[in-house]
DNA sequence: ACTTCGAAGTTTAGAGTTGAAGTCTTTGAG
DNA sequence: CTCAAAGACTTCAACTCTAAACTTCGAAGT
């Protein structure tokens, strides 16, 4: 039969066996943390996909709506900031304005006071399409973590929060494009 | 002066402070775990990217990479395994694998057995890229959680696992398109 | 055998991104 | 007051991915 090998995706366990016999000197320790994380985000990533699909909206402008919202009470920002923000080249951050600007979640308009600044403004149906992609995050969020007890919980978030700034201390920003946004 | 107000990145702190003030019903347990997780990703992703970059590979190739070595020992799949595994299309596919084949890390065969098959296979420089590429990894993974007791790491490895597993039952691999491996 | 169906890869068109070049204001040095 | 340099955004060309059409080979039915 000649059949290749592996195709569909292996257990987490599998993983690390298969990585351990690959490549010696690993701590199964360390990576059991590292790939389970990595895993983790990924199937977050598609579980905020789908509902950002189901409201209408891609990913990508839930990010920017994200972002305006987060800046607090005018819900303005230039283009550029948002660019930094989200990790994208200002060119990117052009095109992406103009298809959301196009459907209404936001507004573009020149700055008065420094003509060569462009201000981008939440509508009223962008600020709404964020309420409601906000409400099925936290539904799944919260199911996510349904089965931990308040003290894991805690103690969860305080070691993700201390390999965090381990990580930020260690590279500090450096060239600011760090891509998408929480 | 009529400044944009934010700008440059949050503080976790900030940025939960921030959710908190524009969405009420949000448990800030939940968002720090979630909102931590998601930033340690990128940061890691970033600090990959720049591992690989300094190899003179991308991540995109280092994940073909990856796939192949851990497929086993004759270190070959088909591309449409490859696919699957990496949640890529396979028109993707074809050519990621045209550039591989292009620089040299991977060949293109057909399958004598089945002409309708392709077999990639990992050539001796793509093996050894992939031993580079891993080496740096573990440096950077060690590092990562170097302020970790052996304790704090088996605990942490444990939650993320038991989240990954109700992740995966709620949503049996789906349309199979999961996107990038760890 | 002949034909149809399905599976595996490739090709093509379109969306989205990047890096580099271009445009238009603002700033500041002479 | 003038003009060069810097800054903020946009435009352009090249690249990568997706979705859908297409090609080819193999398998199964008649």
């Amino acid at each position: 039969m000649a059949d290749i090998p592996g195709s569909a995706e292996p257990s987490l366990e599998d993983q690390i066996a298969a990585y351990q016999r690959e490549f010696q000197d690993l701590d199964p320790q360390v990576e059991q943390v590292v790939s389970a994380l990595s895993r983790l985000n990924r199937r977050m990533n598609v579980a905020y996909g789908r509902q950002t699909a189901e409201l209408g909206i891609s990913n990508a402008e839930w990010e920017v709506l994200k972002a305006l919202v987060l800046a607090g009470d005018p819900y303005r920002m230039g283009p550029g900031d948002l660019a930094k923000r989200l990790g994208l080249t200002p060119a990117a951050m052009t095109h992406r304005i103009d298809r959301m600007v196009a459907e209404g979640l936001v507004t573009r308009e020149r700055d008065e006071s420094n003509r060569v600044r462009v201000i981008v403004g939440l509508t009223q149906s962008g600020r709404h399409k964020w309420m409601d992609a906000m409400r099925m995050a936290t539904v799944f969020e919260e199911e996510l973590l349904q089965d931990l007890s308040a003290e894991d919980r805690g103690k969860l978030g305080e070691l993700l929060t201390r390999l965090l700034r381990r990580v930020e201390n260690a590279q500090p920003d450096a060239d600011g494009r760090l891509s998408d946004l929480d």
